[in-house]
RNA sequence: GGGCGAGUAACUCAGUUGGUUAGAGUGUCUGCUCGACACGCAGGAAGUCGGGAGUUCGAAUCUCUCCUCGCCCA
């Protein structure tokens, strides 16, 4: 053996091996299994997967040497608005947009992006160690995915549990796509009330409304104010002239409003409020001949909508305010209210701005025909399978965030104005009726239709909806594989909180549609990785650490370079510098693989934000350097016994303890307790196996026992550290610990 | 507004369900290059367990209250 202990030149070894083995132990009928949670198609891996691939990999290890048929599926996500727009944004660069190569070329363009992204996230996943199958690697898009999709949302039809509908929808006006409410973020700000005056029909009256959209009033319905409101009670049934537009529109007397807020007065703007679509929807407003009338026949409502797909104003708004961004109209709006003295007042207010997770863009509710889930009956089914035990999260904490979404779900917008995805299985007439099949001529059979002109819907679906098959579609559904009879129900589901929603959730819910099971046992839900000071890693702060710098190493310079390069923001690049450089005076040294794990596990603990500390690692890193050195030590010796036989008081001792160790170990695994198990095993070894056994057998000079103990605390750490184990146990024992 | 969580040594965190002198890693201090290991060994310092009140024989842990910070949902 070296005299040190070089990490990466045995991980390289052993990565090339594992990478290209299959571990299974097929014979036995116990499965443990479990499925990755796709990564993106996007870009590169970070610390968030490497720690949660480093705790699958722990239990597919430590399953699979506990004797069951323990499966690991592995496989990538097309994530379909991400990967567009990183696609979208490599052409704007060469000043190319989708449209200017249409749909097809523009798939092409998307798809060799996925095998260049790809090829770099299954190496990384592969360099970690990962104990997967190569040849079962899937990917959300692949041929058997697309199958499953279409069957999925084929069914969901046929059951009248999808349905196409014309409403408010979450629009990015950037991407020019509907989104899912998931995919809002809330922006807390300060911004502005304004209170505007509006003239009340055949007098000389003003009705004072609070708005923190004004630009939206061209799209104005109604007035509301509260039947209860002193103020406004003779106001009720009275019109407003809308400046600007002259339509008249009803003052309406509703318990929903707030007395409190503003002036107790708020203006109604079906087409662009979702709380002002409520309200419209239940008077059924619509506009004849320039007044705005109620009425008790749903089919009457009908919301004006003001701004075209990117946001601009449309031709619903007079001049000179049609045909500009939404946020000029505003501007423009505020300076003529001004001059015809109809601005009473500004007023300071706190607001929170919907924006797009993707874009950053603020989000603008519009109207149009979307594609949704009906998810109450779903979820009330899922709710089930938590409620009496079937699925279990770790730690349990999470069931409460998990009911407090469920309890509230709202129908799921799935389609997409995307390209990149799978594209939505509907066709239509040119009369706009709606047909949905498996296929044009399934459809044509199934609705009878002939040779019909027919076209296909132009969206695509929801990543999401995709991900929400994955544990079953990934194993070969709706095909009744091997794979999939006997390794589904999954056994676990490791993921962070942060996609209990978006993720967790929907694969419950399908799960139990599709194959009336549920898709995983236990749901063991990891914190996020932050940096040393509780910090999200972002480029634009200059914190991220790539996994594979931690294993290799990085210098200074090639640290600070990494991370100034391509910055979206001009002029941060230099105090990203300045605190990378002090922070690592001397770059980061190489700590290898096993390390990292071990590291990941010791931070696998109850809390939702994981502060990463290179401290931690370096402690890792010297234990592994104690691990080493002690084989080596023992490996000095002469072969002593094959198995462990105690001799003297000593050798009792260490093996009651090592017997001791091994349990809580074991019991702190199945509680999905890392943390703890991790410094078990760190204590044992150091502590008790090194300080006082190796030291006491220097002393007797009885030796015998240092091997065959050796062997099995090998074993027993493998899941943790299985680099350095396997190097260790195939140097002193010349055979591998998993073949 | 509703929900969840955090505050323990200089730093990053445990504290396995109320039980001896509150633990770990890193850092720090003193002494060691004596045959596994200086990424080491032997020792050491270091904490009003956010503040206050209460329950209890006993509280970092349970209850109440206040302060600070964070996240999620509307």
């Amino acid at each position: 053996m070296d005299k040190q202990y070089y990490p990466v030149e045995i991980e390289e070894k052993w990565v090339k091996i594992w990478s290209e083995r299959k571990v299974s132990n097929k014979e036995s009928n116990e499965s443990f299994s479990q499925v990755i949670p796709p990564p993106n198609v996007t870009g590169t891996l970070h610390m968030g997967h490497s720690f949660q691939y480093a705790i699958m990999d722990f239990y597919t290890r430590y399953h699979h040497m506990s004797g069951k048929d323990s499966y690991w599926q592995v496989g990538s996500d097309h994530a379909g608005i991400a990967t567009q727009m990183v696609v979208e944004n490599n052409l704007a660069k060469k000043d190319i947009s989708r449209h200017d190569l249409g749909r097809e070329k523009f798939l092409k363009e998307v798809w060799s992006w996925k095998e260049f992204s790809e090829e770099k996230i299954t190496s990384q996943i592969k360099r970690l160690g990962n104990t997967v199958d190569w040849d079962k690697y899937r990917f959300t898009l692949d041929d058997g995915c697309n199958e499953a999709v279409i069957k999925a949302f084929v069914e969901l039809h046929r059951k009248n549990k999808i349905y196409r509908g014309y409403r408010l929808v979450n629009w990015d006006p950037s991407l020019k796509t509907a989104v899912s409410d998931l995919e809002v973020v809330r922006q807390e700000k300060d911004g502005l009330l304004w209170h505007i005056k509006y003239p009340i029909e055949d007098s000389e009256d003003f009705v004072i409304v609070a708005t923190t959209r004004p630009e939206t009033m061209f799209g104005d319905m109604a007035v509301a104010v509260n039947p209860n409101d002193d103020r406004y009670k003779n106001l009720i049934g009275k019109f407003i002239v809308l400046p600007f537009v002259g339509r008249k529109i009803p003052v309406l007397a509703d318990e929903y409003v707030d007395m409190e807020f503003g002036t107790g007065c708020l203006k109604i703007t079906p087409g662009h409020d979702f709380n002002d679509y409520e309200i419209g929807k239940k008077y059924s407003l619509h506009e004849v001949g320039g007044e705005v009338k109620t009425s008790d026949t749903a089919s009457d409502f009908e919301p004006i909508n003001i701004f075209n797909e990117d946001a601009w104003s449309n031709d619903n708004v007079p001049e000179p305010f049609s045909n500009l961004d939404r946020f000029k109209v505003r501007k423009l709006v505020l300076e003529k209210l001004k001059e015809l003295n109809l601005l009473e007042k500004e007023e300071k207010y706190h607001i929170s701005v919907p924006r797009g997770e993707r874009s950053n863009i603020v989000i603008e509710p519009r109207l149009s025909y979307q594609w949704y889930v009906k998810t109450k009956d779903m979820a009330a089914r899922a709710n089930d399978a938590v409620n009496n035990g079937e699925i279990k999260f770790h730690p349990e904490n999470w069931v409460k965030t998990y009911f407090n979404w469920m309890n509230n779900i709202e129908d799921w917008c799935i389609s997409r104005q995307i390209w990149w995805g799978h594209r939505i299985p509907a066709w239509y007439d040119k009369d706009s009726n709606v047909y949905v099949g498996y296929s044009e001529e399934e459809v044509r059979q199934h609705y009878k239709l002939d040779d019909k002109a027919l076209t296909q819907d132009e969206d695509v679906l929801d990543t999401w909806f995709s991900s929400s098959l994955w544990p079953f579609a990934s194993l070969g559904w709706p095909s009744k594989t091997e794979d999939y009879k006997k390794h589904f129900p999954t056994s676990l589901l490791v993921t962070g909180f942060d996609i209990i929603f978006f993720w967790v959730a929907r694969m419950m819910m399908m799960s139990l549609e599709f194959t009336d099971q549920i898709p995983f046992k236990d749901v063991y839900v990891t914190g996020l990785i932050r940096d040393e000071n509780g910090q999200k890693m972002s480029k634009s702060k200059g914190n991220v650490i790539d996994p594979l710098d931690l294993i290799y190493g990085i210098s200074q310079d090639d640290l600070v370079e990494k991370r100034t390069a391509n910055l979206m923001q001009e002029g941060i690049a230099q105090k990203i510098e300045k605190k990378t450089r002090n922070q690592f005076p001397k770059g980061i040294e190489s700590y290898g693989t096993d390390a990292l794990r071990m590291t990941f596990y010791s931070l696998a603990t109850h809390t939702k934000d994981i502060s990463f500390e290179m401290g931690r690692l370096k402690g890792y890193r010297n234990f592994c350097t104690k691990i080493w050195n002690a084989a080596r030590f023992i490996n000095g010796y002469p072969i002593g016994n094959d198995d462990f036989k105690p001799s003297n008081e000593k050798d009792k001792w260490i093996y009651e303890e090592f017997e001791k160790s091994r349990k809580k170990i074991e019991r702190n695994i199945n509680d999905y307790r890392l943390d703890y198990a991790i410094n078990e095993v760190y204590d044992f070894f150091w502590s008790k196996f090194c300080d006082v056994y190796i030291e006491e057998c220097k002393l007797s000079g009885e030796t015998n026992n240092l091997k065959p103990l050796l062997k099995e605390i090998l074993l027993m750490m493998h899941p943790f550290a299985p680099f350095i184990t396997e190097e260790i146990h195939s140097l002193l024992f010349d055979s591998s610990i998993i073949n």
